[in-house]
Formats: C-alpha cells, structure tokens, sequence
DNA sequence: CCTGTGATTGCACGTCCTGCAAGATTGCAC
DNA sequence: GTGCAATCTTGCAGGACGTGCAATCACAGG
C-alpha cells in the first residue's frame, strides 16, 4: 500500500468505468431490450463472464451508484463545517452545479430510468444505497446511533426525495431554470415547514 | 357491466393474489434463492408460463404494490374533505392504523425486503408507482397539473419517505412504540419545518 | 526468478423470460 | 342453448441470464 491506490486497484477501477460506460452508451445507441451482456463486455474488452465479477445484471451497470461516487459524497457531508446543521450540509452537497461531474451523472441516470421504467428498480436501489451512506454520515456528524435514532434517516430520505422529485421534474419540463435553484428553492420550503395550504408553485 | 365487477375480473384477481400469496409463504418457509416460478405457479394452480402474464418476475409477485391497492389509497386522498390542505390528506391516508390492512401488507412487504436485500429494487419500484398515483390525486385536489408544478410531487415524495423511513426505524427497533404515533411524530416535524439544529429525537 | 494472492476466463448447467399459436373460458346476443 | 367474439390460459421452443467451479493469467513482494 505504498502507492495510494496500487495498479491492480486501478484495474478493477477502470474495467468498472468501462463495463458502465459500455453499459449506458450502448443502451442510448440501440436500445436497453435489443443489448446483451455479451456486447457490453465486448464493448468493454473481458469476457462476459467477467461482467458478473462487478455487476449482478445490465440494469445494474447502466443506473447503478457507483460505490466510489457515494463514498466521496459521503465524505463530503464529513468534511461539511462543523457547526453547520445537517440540514444546510446535505443541501451544500445535494444542490452541485448541474454542470459538474456528480450532477452530470445524477441526470444521465434519471433520463435513461425515464426512457425506459425497467431501469426504475435498479435505479431506486442505487438511492437506497446513497441513503444509507449519507445516514450514516450525518449520524456522525450528529453524535447519534442512526439505527436507534430515527431522526438521521428522516433528515436524509427528505433530502434526497427532495433531490430525487426535483430532478423529475426538472428534467420532464426541459431544465426550465436552472438545477440549482430549484433544489434551494424546495429545500427551502422543507425548512421552513410545508404549508397547509399552498398556492400554485408553478411561478 | 351490470355486476360490480364480473366474474372475470373477479377469476384474475383471484389468480394475482394467490400467486403474490403463495410467493410471500414460500419465500418465508424456504427461503428466496431456492424458490423457482414453477413452484409458485404450482401452489397457485396455475400454469408457470401464467405466472408472467400477471408478473414480470418472482420479486415482483413478492413486494409488488397490487394495483388495487395503489387505486384505493389514491381514491382515499380524493375523498378527504375539500377544504383540507394536501399534507394533512396524506398523513390521514398513510398513517393507518397499525393493525389495518394497508399497514400490514406495508409491514409484510418491509420485513420481507430486510430479510432478503435482492427485493428491494422491486420493493423501491411499487413505492414509485404508489407516488406517482398520489401525486396525481393531489395534484386534482389542488388543481394544478402535477407534471408542471413541482409542488404535488415534492410534497408526495416527502410525506412517502417519511412513511418509508419511519416504516424502517420502526421494524429495526422492534416495534417501540405505535406506528401511528412515530408517523405522527415524523409529519409533525415536517410540517412545522427542519430544524437548523436538531438534539436528539430518541426519547 | 519464484511464489502467493487475486483477477480473469471458459465451461456447464439450470433458471428465467418471451413470442407464438393452440385450446379453454366467459360474456353477449339471438 | 347455441354460436360468436373477446379474453385468458397453456405448452413449446429458444435465447438470454446468472452462478459454481476449476484452470489460467497478471502482478506484487521477496
């Protein structure tokens, strides 16, 4: 371990990059039904059978979080001033830019679980992951048992509904305003209390 | 269409629930691995190939949401009383009592899906549904078009993952106290707004 | 160079899932 | 009750999926 990552770990790294983005590009060009795991391993460079080494099924390569992608995300609430709540550090980290790496992949898998719902499931299992991860993050950073106090979990599936519902939208009304400000724009309302009685929210 | 509902109609939702039944028992008496649709389809009395033309896989038949189910909870939010607002509708319709029926398919589905991780992707998948036909009903309460205004949708996701969530915490924890009460507890926070700084919730 | 650890690969096998066409069941009209 | 049309069920065939196993290959450390 003297190197920070050695060059097996790079392998693996970069098989997971290619298998993925072998996944997602072959799916845009022709379709999720008519593309097997054969091509995407060919596309990739191993053997099929080297594709069940990283993932369970091709819906899982084309939507799934990466594990690397969570961890620094995690991290990044870590790292979040310590004085901040864990409301105002999960939105520093949720509301990137949208043109910035995490954002930009966040929108690739939401616009293919779009075109095609069988991605959904996957889809929704990488959130669960990201969940845990973040929950984790903020029990720390709250000095709470996460598994005994129900509140870390609360916070965090807010949030990320909040992500998740807004990237939806956003994305099926065609980026009407910027990414950014929608999310601030509904988290806001997450903190000040959801209204009793709320007008249109179209404006 | 002179019967409420026809004898076929009637034959196929006999059929739906005897597969979805038989799958959850056998998932519990012999484990999901070393379940195969053949087996489900037997102790249904159906045929295997009549197992996918009401599933698309045995998760499916196990954590699915039944569509009945989805069309009654989003009819109850229909019927609250006119002039109450969105969010008090959804916690009157999610949080049922603990023993209904609603909540007891709820819990069989949550405890099934901690047991076995491989159903939670179907599991996520019958929650989506479930959000988008109740963005839909309070979408027609408040008289805006929920694929425009993204405040059906955020207040959907919202009230739904605090069911998901609390749902969660309170299986993990062994049932500590009534569901109602830790549902109630949960809205109560999020309707009066996240607090910056939270102490801690356990008591 | 040699050795051990870990990743890749081929093979075999059973299950999954779908399209299609034949057969059974039901609703309806007469 | 008879026939017709619509619908649901079923068997069959075939390709894709997913996994255990054992052989092979690649790399790090001595």
């Amino acid at each position: 371990m003297r190197t920070p990552v050695d060059r097996r770990e790079l392998k693996k790294l970069a098989t997971h990059r290619a298998l993925a983005t072998a996944a997602r590009e072959l799916t845009l060009e022709r379709g999720l039904d008519a593309l097997t795991i054969d091509e995407i391993a060919d596309a990739a460079g191993v053997s099929p059978r080297t594709f069940f080494n990283y993932f369970a099924c091709k819906e899982e390569a084309i939507v799934g979080v990466e594990p690397w992608m969570i961890q620094a995300m995690a991290d990044e609430v870590r790292r979040r001033p310590e004085d901040e709540d864990p409301f105002r550090a999960l939105l520093a980290v949720l509301a990137a830019d949208e043109d910035s790496e995490i954002a930009r992949r966040w929108t690739v898998r939401a616009e293919l679980a779009g075109r095609y719902p069988e991605l959904i499931p996957r889809q929704m299992a990488g959130i669960i992951q990201f969940e845990r991860a973040l929950t984790a993050a903020i029990g720390a950073r709250l000095g709470v048992d996460p598994d005994v106090d129900p509140y870390p979990r609360l916070v965090v599936a807010w949030a990320v509904a909040t992500l998740r519902s807004t990237l939806e939208w956003w994305l099926e009304n065609d980026r009407p305003v910027p990414l950014r400000d929608a999310l601030h724009r509904a988290f806001q309302v997450l903190a000040e209390g959801v209204p009793w009685r709320p007008g249109s929210h179209t404006a």
